[in-house]
DNA sequence: TAGATTGTTAATCGATTAACAATC
DNA sequence: TAGATTGTTAATCGATTAACAATC
């Protein structure tokens, strides 16, 4: 209900960092926690922390710190993470098969309710709860379960029409783990998350030890 | 061997997008590509595209473009991506499986070598031409092999442990997918690349439509 | 009151965008 | 020569850092 002043591009990749730390001290039973020490557990300076929360609105108390319960509570509604949504995974293979099995969905406000291939012999297949079924069947699916995020777990090749499909059918993010580029409407947001980019950069880091 | 101004780290995460275009154009028999060509193939204005490869040390002709080998060559020069290097990933789970049998290493000029677990039940299975081993050998196989860097895949209240023993083998780099930050000396650069950090990231892109 | 900690503005730095010159 | 394309500097924008004021 806190009227939010939006936060920077720089920030909002900090305060999911934040969070992590608060939940940490919440479990600790800390009912407080200063900008020192959250900028320690993430080698951050103090000061940007409080510049954060300042951008944030505010909530804390000098000599006290901010309020862990509060604090968290903020955070969590400048990511949406407390509103329940659906997400669908469309490519099962060993990726696909590693983030159906992960506890990153509730974490993040997500339940993973479908997962859609297009080989013959995966389609059926069952793994935990869920029976992976044909992309065939993905826009009606999609429709049903309000499904609101695909992933895209395909070939580089086939991200593209997989991303239209997605479009389609109706969703409004796209978490996409190829290694290219895929174009949508404005209305729908792409978070590129591919491992070949982010080993290229290792290499890069590496190289120049930065 | 060309005297390289670094390019900024804006500009790296770029080229690394750029190589992938140019190798694209280079299957399809292109010997030349335009700044708009790259950008229109990223949803990157051409200025940009330019600007990036005059920091890179230039190469273009006008009216012509670059020369596809030759910008090729320049920036895997940059990412290091000729010089084959080793690394090993600790926490043989379901990422670490996907990990393992992903196609990325080649491309980023590393070879998979080992892979490390401390579940009696894992160590010892093989996958492809690797067999799983203890932790317990790490240091020991780090530095026969001569393992450059090392990927994290273990659960998050491990992550500190492992990190801390990988730069005790003597990497020089870490692929951190835990949701954690880890603690290295300045030598060792840390690459994170946590899946639920990504997740809250498209929790946030898909409520304010960014 | 003194000291610790947060709140806020100003100064610096880096990256992007705009403008135009250079070249094939 | 004209036009397409690259090369380079200047202006703008945003993020970080520095400085200090406010408050418990």
């Amino acid at each position: 209900m806190t009227a939010l002043r939006k936060p920077s591009r720089a920030s909002v990749l900090r305060l999911e960092l934040y969070l992590e730390v608060i939940d940490q001290f919440q479990k600790e039973g800390r009912t407080h926690i200063t900008s020192a020490e959250i900028g320690e557990a993430l080698g951050i300076p103090d000061v940007k922390v409080r510049q954060d929360m300042f951008g944030l609105g505010t909530a804390g108390r000098p000599r006290v710190g901010y309020e862990v319960e509060h604090l968290a509570r903020l955070i969590r509604e400048v990511f949406d993470i407390d509103r329940p949504k659906s997400a669908c995974i469309v490519g099962f293979g060993n990726l696909g098969r590693a983030l159906a099995g992960s506890n990153i969905w509730p974490r993040a406000g997500f339940k993973l309710t479908s997962v859609f291939d297009r080989d013959p012999n995966v389609i059926g297949t069952e793994f935990g709860d869920i029976r992976v079924r044909s992309v065939a069947e993905l826009i009606g699916v999609v429709k049903t379960e309000k499904i609101e995020a695909g992933v895209i777990t395909v070939p580089a090749s086939a991200a593209q029409e997989t991303a239209d499909l997605l479009v389609l059918a109706g969703v409004k993010a796209i978490w996409n783990f190829a290694p290219v580029k895929v174009f949508t409407p404005e209305s729908v947001v792409v978070e590129d998350q591919s491992l070949s980019w982010g080993l290229v950069t290792l290499s890069y880091r590496l190289k120049t030890n930065q």
